[in-house]
DNA sequence: ATCGCCATGTAATGTTATTACATCAATTGC
DNA sequence: GCAATTGATGTAATAACATTACATGGCGAT
């Protein structure tokens, strides 16, 4: 299967997270694509919704903001768990994975016989530069 | 120092919290305490924020919605990294703490020169009951 | 008593997300 | 060809979550 060839609107959201340097609200990224004719927030969730779905994009809980995933490796297949550093002066977000963390968890929500479908790790401070 | 004692509006969203079989939206807790004289969220906000900062209720990032600590030891010290498993299905909450978790995202931050200031882990799936 | 501090009350507004309904284009099956 | 289906889109309205701004009231310390 892959990832399907986006839409426009897809497109162009994908677009303006990648060229972000950091994350963006819905309603943000709508701002930047009002040249583009967009309208209506929900042209910006339903494209967001797809690319969340194909693993392109992430949503950081802690801040109803997106970013485009910085994983080099290929969306096609899982990459496990993803986490995030997130500085509260800057505003930079660093994704990383750790497969001992993953398999931890794993453990701990097993022995309570828990189905993950999603995890969210979130680490809000200050990066090395704002510190 | 310790926890001091509770204002009349931090208690009873305590207790509406502490009552509650699941989290509750700030909104929610509102609603609940109309009877009581509420009026506005702000009330209900300022309250939580104490709460929040006393250790005794927890903010679940991924529903945008607040629990009771369930946490049986003391709130006095710190009790590091809280995780949580959501339940889908029937909304139950359950809280976890570990060591092996946290001592492993402290280096991996660490590594990146990053200053932790709170971790936020949310787990989604379905409990035993749901799966 | 006056000041400062903190909790509170109230209204208005800002921000994030969804529901509902209509339209349009591409594909499928007859 | 031409319904029927499916998936993307457009638009408006509304719901849900959270904050700002400003006024008031209680209470201890000087």
């Amino acid at each position: 299967m892959g990832t399907p060839q986006l839409t426009k609107n897809q497109s162009l959201v994908m677009g303006a997270l990648a060229h972000s340097d950091g994350p963006m609200s819905a309603y943000t990224i709508l701002d930047k694509l009002r040249d583009h004719g967009f309208r209506a927030p929900l042209q910006v969730y339903r494209a967001l919704d797809k690319l969340l779905e194909y693993g392109l994009v992430h949503r950081l809980e802690s801040l109803n903001a997106f970013v485009a995933c910085t994983c080099p490796q290929d969306h096609d297949h899982e990459h496990g768990v993803t986490a995030f550093t997130i500085c509260e002066g800057c505003g930079q977000v660093t994704e990383f994975h750790d497969e001992a963390i993953e398999q931890r968890l794993s453990t701990l929500v097993r022995a309570q016989s828990f189905k993950t479908e999603k995890t969210t790790i979130e680490i809000r401070g200050h990066c090395k530069s704002c510190a």
